[in-house]
Formats: structure tokens, sequence, C-alpha cells
DNA sequence: TAAACTTAATAACATATGTTATCGTCACAG
DNA sequence: CTGTGACGATAACATATGTTATTAAGTTTA
């Protein structure tokens, strides 16, 4: 879904360091639309401060289906590629600075790449490992309830739950912002803290 | 998830053709799994005659997540590409005929391709499209109710109702077998056929 | 500071869906 | 044929979750 470029694998940095320079600097408030649903990718998005979520629309309700922080990269990886329409939103959720890398310089950065040996083995095993995150995102989604789901959101990404909003965490975890309440408060209840 | 290697991109076949003399005719009744889950994924998939699923297990209630039939191919991408465990089992739904190619032909196959010009920039396409795929059947989960997603079923993939036995279908759509009754049910009393 | 908005908790009620159990049909191995 | 198991429908009940409304505490903005 999204194309996480510098992900895992170090030796690629040297070749994103070389187009810095040609990558625009953005300062932008909470709520700005990167990306619209619908619209073609025109850019490799890449945080650095602030945070932002993708999310698809359904009937004024929105989905979000993944956050991304400091650090991260993040395009629409289809409507980017194959030039169709993306399927997600990427909003702000915080005041952020973010650079923007024109798609013609990630096309030329992929040519460089592709001339490297070795380079067709290590593509497929990024994908293969992206794949695999997004299979068990989505397998959590199908096994657990949205309280493990929260659960596990507490105990391994902690950061999200303390910097954004609750209602997108709700959405997030596929259920109404009452009942992630609920869930809270339930959490709450079972394990004081004095 | 799977790793679908002729789809869409008929260029490729003449690469494929080449290896068929590689490949494993295997001959084999329902309920025969080609691959379990947590083993390392030895070998690509091909189908000539059946059809397989495959799906991962949580308590002993195991959720499908595809169906595959006549002409396509499949293997546990990140498991046969990573060499990690497989998310996935793989298990024929009906007596059926399938060629393996193992990996070692595969990685060759691979490796002469990546010296094809074009052919990075195929293979994004070609992930692009595959991973939209898997956003569209999980975007469908989200945000259709099993209802919708039964209807869907019927309307675009008519041959798996006809041939997958229904708790699969269940299992598939994320509802009890009980309550995929009682969908068909409020549908057939929907619209009675003479 | 006041107004407007955002965020969150909670109650009351409605609905979707799961669980368990029972029954009927059909295919197939003995 | 007959027993056994796979498959599917249905009823009765339990539970999880959604919806709507109300309240209240913080934030932002004028």
């Amino acid at each position: 879904m999204i194309f996480h470029f510098r992900d895992k694998f170090p030796q690629l940095q040297a070749f994103w360091d070389k187009y810095l320079p040609f990558q625009q600097r953005l300062q932008v408030p909470a709520k700005t639309i990167l990306l619209n649903e619908g619209a073609v990718s025109k850019n490799y998005i890449f945080i650095e401060k602030g945070c932002v979520r993708a999310f698809f629309n359904n009937n004024g309700d929105d989905k979000t289906v993944q956050f991304f922080f400091e650090n991260e990269g993040l395009t629409s990886f289809d409507s980017f590629v194959n030039n169709v329409p993306s399927m997600l939103t990427v909003e702000t959720l915080e005041p952020s600075v973010v650079y923007l890398l024109p798609k013609p310089y990630v096309l030329q950065l992929t040519e460089e790449l592709s001339r490297e040996p070795e380079f067709v083995q290590m593509m497929l095993r990024m994908f293969a490992q992206r794949q695999t995150h997004y299979m068990e995102e989505f397998f959590s989604f199908i096994r657990d309830t949205p309280e493990r789901r929260y659960q596990n959101l507490l105990d391994k990404r902690p950061h999200i739950v303390q910097r954004v909003p609750q209602h997108y965490i709700a959405s997030y975890l596929g259920v109404s912002t009452v009942h992630l309440s609920r869930i809270k408060s339930k959490l709450t209840k079972g394990s004081p803290h004095f």
C-alpha cells in the first residue's frame, strides 16, 4: 500500500541522499491534505516533524488504515507507480514539516538503482516484507477483538495512543468512538493504577 | 501476499514456458495440504485442475483469505522470498492437479528476467497492482457488511459460491456458518425465483 | 473574556452477530 | 442396505457493537 523506501535496507541510503536537494520543504498546519483520495500521487512524502494518517472515505465516515511519524516516508504506491487514482487520502494530524520528492526524481532514482547488481533480489525481499506487514495488520483486524487490538497498540506502539486523537484511533481499530471509550473504561477498571 | 506471476503481463509468458519442463506434476485428492502455516515455502504452485484456498489458523478456527482456481498460480510470497515461516496454509478444496516449480528454478527465472531492460519498472507496476488487489479485499472487509460482501461474491465471482463449500465461504466473509445461512435465507426471501 | 469548536465520557436503546443445539439431507465406505 | 460423516438450515439465547443524545472539559479564535 505504502511505498516505504528506506525501510530496513541501509544500502539504499546513499542513493536517497543524492536526491535530497530536489526535495521541497513544506511547513503545514494540522489537518492539511497532502494527497486526496481519487487524485493521482505525484510525490514521495517524507516526514521530518509531525504525523499524518492515511484513510479512505465511506459515506463521509472515514476509515484510518495507517499512521506515520517522524523519519518515515510514504506514498500511495499504486497511484504513484501506475498513475491511477489514489485509494487513500493522506492528512496531517499535527502541525508538520514534510519533504516532497517529485515523481520524475523518484523514477530517476529507481532507474539508477536498477543498474545495481542484486537490486532485483533486494527489491523482491523489500516487497515481501512490506506485504507481510500489511498482512499482519489485516490478520489482526480479522482475528483480534477491538479490545485486544487496542491493547496491542498500547503495548507495542504507545506513541500512537499518546499523540493521536482518540476518534482516529477508533477509526483505525474499526469501532465507533463510543465503543472505544467503553473499551478504555473497562481496561481502566480492570487494572487500577494508584 | 501471494505471488501471482503471470498476471496481466503476457510478455512474461515466454520466460515462464522455458521452465515448464522443471515442474513437478502432482495429482492429489481434496483436503491435501500443499503448504503448511509455519513451514517455509519451497515451491511456486500452479493449478491445472481443481481449486485451493489459503487460510490462517486461530485457535482451531481458520480464516480463509483467498481462493484459487484453474490456471492460477500462487505461493506464500514472503516465505518463499525471505525463507521465513509461511503465515498461510494452502489446501486443495477439490481433487486437483497442480504443478510445483521448485524455488531454485524460480530464482534462476527472476535472475534471467532481471537482465531484461524495463524489468524493474514492470516489476514495480506488477507489485503495485497486486497491492491494490489486496487493499481492495481489505477495504471491502472493513466497510461492507457481510451481506453485501456475499452479494458481491454472487455478482462478481459466482464460480466461488458454486464450487466452494459454504463454511469456507463463511470463513472468507468473516462470519459464522450460521450467520451466512441467515444471510442466504434473507436474500432468498427478498427475491423469490419461480 | 466569550464564542465556537474539538475532544471525550456516559446512558439508553437498537441491531448485528456469535454460540450452542437440533434436525434433515446427501454421499460414500463397509 | 446401513452407519458415519460432511454439509446446511433453523431456533433460542447471549453478547458485542452501533446509534443517538447529553454533558462536560479543553482549545482555539475572534
